[in-house]
DNA sequence: TGTCCGAGTTTTTTT
DNA sequence: AACTCGGACA
């Protein structure tokens, strides 16, 4: 494979080349916010596809937006015709990995992801079908299961507990339907690994370098995951920064670096404190903030970029929070009058509720924006409404799937009927759909009631043979025409003016484009697609970032503003322990350090909580920082005419 | 037996 | 403001 390598380190500093061509097969890389980490990243793997195969370097970064960027930069080095297969998160390459070795592992075929909603659901199905499960919170059960499975424990038979016996029956019903959420993949796949040599030797020998990203934010599971990778024989690199730790309540642990190098004590440190980021005053904001946190490995960002006329940090006091963003909306069009595409500029805020407004207001101003998040388009009920048919025609036995459309568009099939079938799938153990064929097979229901089930099981079953081996986005043109999704969806917009059916039309685009630019075997194609509806998140680049402060680390933007600087919403109130408090710092420190060029930061009087109007105090990170000789312009709400 | 309406509740962050 | 759940009604 053909690199100029010395071309590749013409743009590096001294320790950024060092840690490109570094030869040391254990090396921990100190990475401050805008150290150039990414960039050590991409030139790294540039650097190694001179002497290694593509699939044999694992890249593991914490996003799939933050792969997908990685990836495409790799490639702009080395050029297209490169595949970077291990390139991904933690939960996709460990996705990979149960595809390839399903069996091995004890899946059916047709596995299929599940997200934290449809977890939900299960358990709700679970608690409702047993009354000993009276006073079980769903959502606590499902934090319940997911932390054991994080620390690597299956259901413990002497355990008697309610909990423990409803994350055992939680098991049962997802391995009988082919479902894996989750914290299932990555316990599933080191499994996989621990208990077959065979295949734990063939990774070792193909995974010649292992590259983890945010190290900082792995997992105890995550961590054993990679250690079970590392021989003497191959290379590991992991990249971290200690004040950017923002997601310790999912289970990270911090502390991964200390335990590396007490596994690994041979390691090579390297460190990047230079900044190539920010101006000088962005770059003294976030240090004098996070200099309020004890609990950090001390580091100082600096920067040679010592600018006198450096932008100062803008702090707005607002009224309430339409003046807050009427504020932003007038930055946001001097900004794009100067001629700067507004995908270099982002919205960001402490939680996803405050995107509704924001977005409300930026339509009126005919401001197009890209929202991250929860909001996420795969999620909205038309679209999994239509995925859980494609699912279901594929894996009769997907429960979820199958609970979802059973009546949707309405067959008149209620939860009386519902629940006989859940009962006779419990009783037997068997799949929903299993179920239902016995039910007619035996007409246990009346006539009415057995015709209209055995309409939909037919509708599942022509709808499989007529489809099944065409384009997916042909798939999908056939389920919403033949269920009557289309017709309800055209229906309902047309009485409440919702857009059900554009979005419709957006999936069967994006599968469609899916398809066009899919290389992989041509076998996994449908898993991936629905992996990709359950991973993956819209984007389109001439339109301004809104986005969660969580979702934009390892990204950085020109100009950002962060809304909500208020006590109670940012730190959270849910927050107020010391440990908490300095991971809301360290998550501030986060969102200041993604501005390039300027940093707004905002805050509203009164706003509506619940539909209830409070009074606010300003963030105290707002006086944390400008307790130092910062750069800063305060504006308070002086305009009442705009 | 299913549907609809109104009362009651509200975990921040993500794969 | 937006969701879920339970009970009255058709």
């Amino acid at each position: 494979m053909v690199i100029n390598k010395i071309n590749l380190l013409k743009m590096l500093n001294y320790y950024q080349q060092q840690a490109v061509t570094i030869k040391h097969n254990s090396v921990l890389i100190l990475a401050g916010a805008g150290s150039g980490k990414t960039k050590v990243l991409v030139h790294r793997a540039a650097w190694l596809t001179s002497k290694y195969k593509t699939d044999s370097i694992v890249m593991v970064t914490f996003t799939n937006k933050a792969a997908n960027e990685l990836k495409s930069k790799v490639n702009k080095l080395v050029g297209r015709q490169y595949h970077f297969p291990w390139i991904g998160t933690f939960h996709s390459l460990a996705y990979k990995i149960l595809r390839i070795n399903y069996s091995v592992a004890d899946l059916p075929n047709n596995f299929q992801i599940i997200d934290n909603n449809d977890q939900i659901r299960l358990i709700k199905q679970i608690i409702s079908t047993n009354n000993k499960y009276l006073n079980i919170i769903p959502n606590q059960a499902m934090y319940y299961i997911n932390k054991k499975k994080d620390y690597g424990n299956r259901p413990n038979v002497l355990n008697n507990s309610i909990m423990e016996y409803l994350y055992k029956k939680y098991q049962q019903l997802c391995n009988r339907n082919g479902l894996v959420d989750f914290s299932e993949l990555l316990l599933r796949s080191y499994e996989l690994l621990n208990n077959n040599s065979m295949i734990l030797s063939q990774y070792r020998k193909q995974f010649t370098n292992i590259l983890i990203d945010e190290f900082q934010d792995t997992s105890y599971m995550q961590y054993l995951w990679i250690r079970k990778l590392i021989t003497s024989k191959n290379n590991i690199m992991v990249v971290g920064d200690d004040d950017q730790s923002i997601y310790s309540w999912r289970g990270a642990q911090s502390n991964n670096m200390q335990i590396f190098l007490h596994d690994y004590p041979h390691t090579n440190i390297i460190k990047l404190e230079e900044n190539y980021r920010s101006t000088n005053n962005i770059l003294q904001a976030a240090n004098t903030l996070i200099q309020h946190n004890n609990i950090r490995l001390k580091k100082t960002l600096w920067t040679k970029n010592n600018n006198c006329r450096d932008e100062p940090i803008v702090i707005y006091y607002a009224l309430d929070q339409f003046d807050e963003i009427k504020f932003i909306i007038k930055q946001i069009k001097l900004v794009r009058n100067a001629g700067i595409s507004l995908d270099k500029c982002a919205i960001l805020y402490r939680n996803n509720t405050q995107s509704r407004i924001l977005e409300d207001i930026l339509i009126q101003n005919n401001i197009p924006y890209n929202i991250y998040g929860n909001v996420n388009f795969f999620n909205r009920r038309e679209i999994k409404n239509v995925l859980a048919y494609l699912r279901l025609i594929h894996n009769h036995d997907d429960d979820i799937s199958y609970i979802r459309i059973i009546n949707v568009p309405n067959r008149r099939i209620g939860k009386k009927t519902i629940n006989k079938i859940i009962e006779l799938a419990n009783t037997k153990n068997i799949s929903f759909w299993r179920a239902s064929n016995l039910i007619i097979k035996n007409n246990i229901l009346s006539t009415r009631y057995n015709n209209i089930i055995n309409n939909f099981l037919n509708l599942i079953r022509e709808l499989y043979s007529d489809v099944f081996n065409k384009p997916i986005y042909l798939q999908l043109n056939t389920i919403v025409m033949n269920t009557g999704l289309l017709k309800m969806y055209n229906h309902e917009d047309k009485i409440k003016n919702l857009n059900n059916v554009d979005n419709i039309k957006e999936l069967i685009n994006a599968a469609y484009q899916f398809e066009l630019n899919y290389n992989e075997n041509k076998l996994f194609l449908l898993q991936s697609f629905l992996t990709y509806t359950n991973f993956s998140i819209k984007n389109n680049n001439t339109s301004i970032n809104l986005m969660t402060i969580h979702a934009s680390k390892g990204l950085e933007f020109l100009y950002v503003f962060i809304i909500g600087m208020e006590e109670d919403n940012f730190p959270s109130k849910l927050s107020m322990s010391i440990n908490k408090l300095e991971e809301e710092r360290r998550l501030a420190y986060v969102g200041i350090t993604r501005a390039i060029n300027k940093l707004f930061m905002t805050y509203a009087n009164t706003k509506f909580i619940y539909g209830k109007k409070i009074y606010c105090q300003p963030s105290r990170f707002i006086y944390e920082i400008s307790n130092s000789i910062l750069n800063i312009k305060r504006i308070y709400y002086h305009d009442s005419s705009n």
